[in-house]
DNA sequence: CTGAAAGCGCTTACAG
DNA sequence: CTGAAAGCGCTTACAG
């Protein structure tokens, strides 16, 4: 019952080393017996079982994609779409897609690292750059397995896509500026991330552009508790601004809004710059702009990036940057 | 450089295959022998080649999740947490995760499924129960691999989990009817699909325990078009409606929403019961009650079901239902 | 308990 | 071009 390259060699009378170079169109097979294998395939319906093609070509055809764990809300759809983008992207490639996703309010360990790495489980990761923050990690990642970074990233000079934050953070402030906001408040990112830093800059060269002034900046790490204090804070400090840039996207959104409507501001009365667009924005009664970052296209280039590696053409160009698209809600 | 048993082996002074049995916990090894074994094992990080173990126990150790190739804005957040839970709870069975979504617009092709049984590339699948349309494509299932669904489900003698519709249906509209409105409407999704008769019959189930009556229902499928324009209609018909319910969850919801602003009416004017909810419904701008999946418990529970399954142990109880929490916006 | 051997289903030199 | 053979790194009867 069970189909192998055997049974197909004995049904088209020729070795199975033949067989093998027929599937993997390789030279060395007469057009007649490689027509004739073909077809006898198609008609069983044969398919190579991955683990033994694996095994002997010590390859597994799959990549791995690191997630965090917690994906709620506006950051879930970020990533199901990378996800999706990433596995169709890999199908095209003949290839399969491994979820790793860390425990609960962890990153991605060293130990399950090097768990993926020895038991050859796949054989390139994406990574959601933010899940590495200890350089041993990023040590061992350079030295034993491809891999290309998805979205914020920290490490700038290894395989990376990500958003022209500077670039994207201007045009959405330059929108909020266009709607007749004046005083125009940033709350970003921890501030050592680069692309933090990029964002704001952004952010101020669209107020110079103008002629504005910075109604002020604040930082903070991504936990809920720091944002929302952070921006609670800053609320308190600025009670005359009239619209907010925020360098950072997905739940940090949220967090900040919700620091806003606690601090008895009206969502209404305040102008919003946001990154990550997401269609929910249509029906928030609050005058928003967002950069919608190309999530599928940027993880299609990963994707593509990690097969190059993986093949043995490293793409010279090593970190892709996209425009954001700016959104008018 | 590279290690394997046969180093392990060396080292130990066993044969290889007193390391194996070592390895996988299995009788036939002196204590003495397994402790050395183990140490050594743990002192140079061994891990064990997954093809190679795969090859030889026919068994991938990865299970496969099926879900829709398009998942945005708000389905988004429920297939990230599914992802994410059902990557956890293999990991804790020493199992992998392997993402399959289907073509742009397209459910489960049959060609898909079969390439993956006959690769032998995953042991068994748990499956968005939506991406199942066709009968061909459910035999092909039951005879050739173990599978459990997830979420919506027509075809509900099989393995699945679900939230208990008809009950959340009903305490979603009871707080509806709490909160002072007394002509609720509903929009559902397809008539013909088990779980949207549930809900809606729970819908009637509270209306009819408060002496009231429906102001109307309506069906529609879930593409964009047709649910935003059987909103619309439902609109024009039902002038004096005071609040909705809607059968559906995910990407349903904002389409309502946008033929509900479409229609001129404000959404602070309207009550809405909403199945899923999300963390973004606080700053809408609107009085919603929603039924809260326990998602992270479905996706664990489908998880756990399926390895039983493919332990050879099948769960007695097939369908696994699970109430959401309801929550007030 | 212990280990030599066969086998899982492929691929890849290699000799013909 | 063709095929017999060895090998990928494990597991699993089986004989001792």
């Amino acid at each position: 019952m069970k189909l192998t390259i055997n049974e197909i060699a004995e049904m088209a009378h020729v070795a199975k080393s033949t067989v093998s170079k027929a599937i993997n169109g390789q030279k060395g097979v007469s057009e007649s017996n490689r027509q004739r294998i073909l077809e006898i395939i198609q008609q069983v319906n044969f398919q190579p079982n991955v683990s033994a093609r694996a095994l002997a070509q010590s390859r597994t055809g799959a990549i791995g994609i690191v997630l965090p764990h917690s994906v709620t809300s506006l950051s879930g759809t970020f990533w199901a779409t990378v996800v999706s983008a990433v596995a169709a992207e890999a199908n095209r490639h003949n290839n399969s897609l491994m979820v790793i996703s860390p425990q609960e309010g962890e990153k991605l360990k060293l130990e399950t690292l090097e768990a993926i790495i020895n038991r050859h489980s796949v054989d390139g990761l994406i990574i959601g750059a933010e899940q590495i923050q200890s350089q041993t990690i990023m040590n061992v990642l350079l030295q034993d397995i491809p891999f290309v970074f998805i979205g914020k990233n920290q490490f700038l000079d290894h395989y990376a896509v990500d958003v022209t934050n500077r670039k994207s953070a201007l045009n959405v402030t330059e929108q909020l500026i266009a709607r007749g906001y004046k005083k125009i408040g940033c709350i970003a990112g921890p501030e050592n991330f680069k692309y933090i830093k990029e964002r704001v800059q952004g952010f101020k060269d669209a107020l110079e552009k103008a002629g504005l002034v910075s109604s002020g900046t604040a930082y903070s790490d991504y936990k809920k508790e720091s944002a929302v204090k952070a921006a609670s804070d800053f609320f308190e400090q600025h009670k005359d601004i009239d619209a907010l840039f925020l360098a950072a996207g997905g739940e940090f959104v949220l967090n900040v809004m919700e620091a806003l409507k606690s601090s008895g501001r009206d969502l209404k009365s305040i102008g919003l710059g946001v990154f990550d667009d997401n269609r929910i924005f249509d029906f928030l009664d609050c005058s928003i702009v967002a950069a919608r970052q190309p999530i599928e296209k940027m993880a299609q280039c990963a994707a593509n990036m990690l097969f190059e590696i993986i093949n043995g053409n490293p793409p010279e160009k090593k970190y892709n940057c996209f425009d954001a698209e700016i959104i008018q809600h």
